[in-house]
DNA sequence: TGAAAATTTGTCCATTTTTCACAGCTGTTT
DNA sequence: AAACAGCTGTGAAAAATGGACAAATTTTCA
């Protein structure tokens, strides 16, 4: 019982880089709060983790990302993302050649996906630092002007990049979404690269969380009519459900 | 002031692994807790550490506790890239656009470099993430494969990429040097890579420390007579410095 | 099997550490 | 000299931690 939490924990903890005890103690409901203290003091003896203030931190991800601030930026939503990139990963079949944006869901999608003959294609740095930890997937990252807010990149040259480059799957986000204004994101870089990556993909799964829904930013980029799949969480309201169905979005 | 005791905690903990905020205050006694707090707030946000509950541990103690490839590489002749680094920061004026290439020393380049306006142009990710912490440097970077080895992108079509870019400066660096075979690296679109950026730019910069000196490696991309300065470290051997100021290299 | 022993866990709480907000201080620029 | 930005100190409030002990669980062994 000790043991096999302990076991998770590790996991958990290597899966994420770091881990809150709050965040802990939801992924582990049914032990006090102590009890988790104490596997991470064990795991911390055992050079398995570091524990810091509010939680722990795993050793792996300290010797591989050297350059990259520890600093615990307080991510909002982690939990639903999760979930969603969870749900996605399961979607995606070995040999696909997909394309993934530079949002946070889609590095959690990075850090779900088991290490299988993927083909990727990426604007985030972050998603494809993660990416090069696994041997089998090889990954393409979109060059141009790097975006320091969320360390992506944008090029007016993407449509002549892409000429050459196929990918079946587009896996998207958005910044918000309404059923009148569709999806939307901030700049018009962004919005201009979601566009030609939604023409030139098969299929688009859109990953939303909740918090999203209800809300507009400046630029559209996509409607309900050109996705395929949406992935979202618990919280998805009931009667945009009628919506998706009419235009033959398939609901995960 | 700030600046001399962030780098002395800097070494101090890399010296000891790991340091309480008691030991600490121990050696700096005229400030107070706080500001020693909010030093090691800043150090952590650089990467150089780790704050733990009670004071804060060293990340380089962490990593070499490893035998994950990356470290390993990262960690020889240290001292002599930032020394070379150092030389190389002091080269480059406000207002320039210059290529950076994806080496360890290019990242001590881009760690040395301050916060001024540059545009940068790289292939490296930790040079572009790195870099994305400066407010006034504007970043570039080449898309294309992903080489997971050094984290750092290649693509056949970098020479499209490059039509309407303009660098002043290309800084480069080489795995091997002699005076016959010139500065040589390991795959062939590295190799192409470096040409193209050196036809490029008006002047070249090559890092180059000393240990890399002798060897060879299968693919020649820059002769003496390519490059305008040569960068070094003070083991550089006597007998080649005629050379270069045969091919009219300046030599710092 | 059953009871004692050992281990694991939960709760309360004192202690330590951290953060926050604000005010004072320093040195620099105009 | 005044205005300014950046650094520093202070004290109180908040948060996290670890210890003690009792309760619950598992293990051991006769």
């Amino acid at each position: 019982m000790k043991r096999n939490r302990i076991a998770e924990i590790e996991e958990l903890i290597n899966k994420r880089g770091k881990l809150s005890l709050k965040k802990l103690s939801e992924s582990f409901p049914h032990v006090s709060q102590m009890t988790l203290r104490r596997d991470l003091l064990a795991l911390e003896k055992d050079g398995k983790l570091i524990r810091v203030r509010g939680g722990a931190m795993s050793v792996q991800d300290v010797q591989k990302a050297s350059n990259v601030p520890y600093t615990k930026k307080t991510a909002t939503h982690t939990n639903e993302k999760i979930q969603i990139a969870q749900k996605t990963a399961r979607l995606i079949d070995e040999g696909t050649s997909l394309y993934l944006d530079a949002g946070t869901t889609a590095l959690y999608l990075a850090k779900e996906m088991p290490d299988l003959r993927y083909n990727v294609f990426t604007n985030g740095l972050a998603v494809a630092t993660e990416l090069a930890k696994k041997n089998n997937v090889s990954v393409n990252l979109l060059g141009g002007v790097l975006i320091k807010e969320n360390l992506s990149t944008a090029s007016s040259l993407a449509s002549i990049y892409f000429t050459d480059s196929n990918f079946e799957v587009a896996v998207l986000s958005a910044a918000a979404f309404t059923p009148e204004s569709g999806f939307s994101c901030s700049t018009q870089m962004e919005a201009d690269l979601c566009k030609l990556i939604c023409r030139k993909a098969k299929s688009v799964y859109m990953m939303l969380d909740s918090s999203k829904i209800g809300k507009i930013k400046p630029y559209t980029f996509a409607r309900l009519d050109d996705i395929n799949v949406l992935i979202t969480d618990s919280a998805f309201p009931e009667e945009l459900k009628a919506q998706l169905k009419e235009q033959n979005v398939v609901l995960l």
